[in-house]
DNA sequence: GCCTGGTTAAACCGATCGGTTTCCATGCCG
DNA sequence: CGGCATGGAAACCGATCGGTTTAACCAGGC
C-alpha cells in the first residue's frame, strides 16, 4: 500500500475540508482545499463526485461528534430534562466565546447554499432536525404542556444566537440560558 | 440627457442588486448583475468603486424602507410598546411566508460574508443594531425589568426564525408571537 | 526485469471571476 | 459644422472556477 492508503486520503480531504469550508464558506476552491488536505484533484474525484459531495460528506462526517457534543451520552445524564437542555446551551455558549467560532456550520450551510435540494442542505437539514427532536424529547420528559412549541421556540433561540455569535454582533455571556430558562418556565416544564 | 441619466443607472443597478444578491447571494459576478440591471459595466465602474460597494449600497437603500416596514411610523403607533413589538413580528411572520422569502437580507450577508470589515458587512451591522434599539427603547417604555436583556432575547428570536423560515426548515404561524409574548411576560413588560 | 494498480503533479478544458480599456455612437455645446 | 463629453458594447486582462486528462512515479507480485 502507497504512504497514504484511500481511507486516510479520504479523512484527510474531509477534515481540510470541514474546517476551510467552515472558515472561508462555501465557495471555496477545489484546487485550495486540495492543496490544504495533501491530496491530487485526480484522488479527490476518485473519492467523490464533486465538490458539493464533498462537502455534504465532510457535514455528514462531523455530525455524530457534534451530536455528542451537544446532548451527554446516555450513561452520564443523569440531570433532569430542564439540566440536558440548559446544557445544550451552555455548550453553544462556550463555543460561541471562541475566536474561530463563526456560528453553526450547518446553518451557515442553508444559508450559503441557498438551494434546499443540495446535498449538503439535506445533510444540514437532518442535523437540524436531530437537535429538535432531542429537545422534543426533553421537553416532552419534563411535562412541558407543549412539547413540540418548546422545542421551536429552543430552536429559534440555538439558530439566533449561533448565528449573530457567529457573526459577532453578539456575545452570548448566559443571553441564551436566561432566555431558555424563562421559556421552560413559561411552558411549566421540570 | 441621455436616454437614462445617471441617477436611474444608479437606481436600476441597486434594485438589480438587491433582488439578485438577495436570490442568488453575494458570489453574484458583475457581469450577470450589469446585464440584468441594463447597465453597462463601465457605467458601473464609474459609479462604484467595486461589487462590494455596489453590495454595500443596495442594502443601505434598502434600509429606510426595511425599518419603516418593521416599525409603524411614529404618526400611528397609538399602541403600547407591546404591541409595537409584536407587530415587527407580525411582519417578520407575514414575510416569511411569501415563497421568494430567504430570510432576512442583513443576517444573510453577514453570515455569506465573514469578514466583519466587509463595506456590507458594516451596513448589515447597523441595520441590526436599529432594531436593537428600537426593542431596548419599546422595553424600556413597557416597564420590562431588564430592557437590555429583553432587546437582546427579542434579537435572538428574530435573527432565529428569519434564518429558519429563510432556509425553509421552519414555518412560523404564529411560533414568533406566541415565544415574544412569553417573554414580554417573563420580563413584566406591558 | 517487468507488469499492474494506484498515486502524484501538472497541463488542459471551457467558463467565469472582478476589473480595465478600447472603440464607437450619440448628443450637447460653441 | 467642429469639438467634446458621455456612456454603451465588447474585447481584453490575469486569475480562478469545477472538472478531466496526461504522463511520470512508486509500490507489490510474478
Amino acid at each position: 500500500m502507497a504512504t497514504t492508503d484511500k481511507a486516510s486520503s479520504r479523512d484527510r480531504l474531509l477534515d481540510a475540508a470541514a474546517e476551510l469550508f467552515y472558515r472561508e464558506g462555501v465557495s471555496l476552491g477545489v484546487e485550495t482545499l486540495c492543496r490544504s488536505a495533501g491530496v491530487s484533484k485526480r484522488s479527490m474525484y476518485q473519492l467523490f463526485a464533486s465538490k458539493d459531495e464533498v462537502l455534504a460528506a465532510s457535514l455528514a462526517r462531523q455530525l455524530p461528534e457534534y451530536e455528542e457534543r451537544l446532548a451527554p451520552g446516555p450513561q452520564e445524564d443523569a440531570g433532569t430534562p430542564r439540566e440536558r437542555i440548559l446544557h445544550v446551551f451552555e455548550r453553544l455558549e462556550k463555543a460561541s466565546a471562541e475566536p474561530a467560532y463563526q456560528g453553526c456550520p450547518y446553518l451557515a450551510a442553508l444559508v450559503e447554499l441557498k438551494d434546499p435540494e443540495h446535498p449538503a442542505s439535506v445533510v444540514a437539514r437532518g442535523a437540524k432536525e436531530w437537535l429538535l427532536g432531542f429537545f422534543r424529547t426533553q421537553a416532552a420528559e419534563g411535562g412541558a404542556r407543549d412539547a413540540e412549541l418548546l422545542a421551536r421556540q429552543l430552536m429559534l433561540v440555538f439558530d439566533g444566537a449561533s448565528a449573530r455569535a457567529g457573526a459577532r454582533i453578539e456575545t452570548l455571556d448566559g443571553l441564551t440560558t436566561a432566555t431558555v430558562t424563562a421559556l421552560l418556565d413559561a411552558s411549566g416544564t421540570r
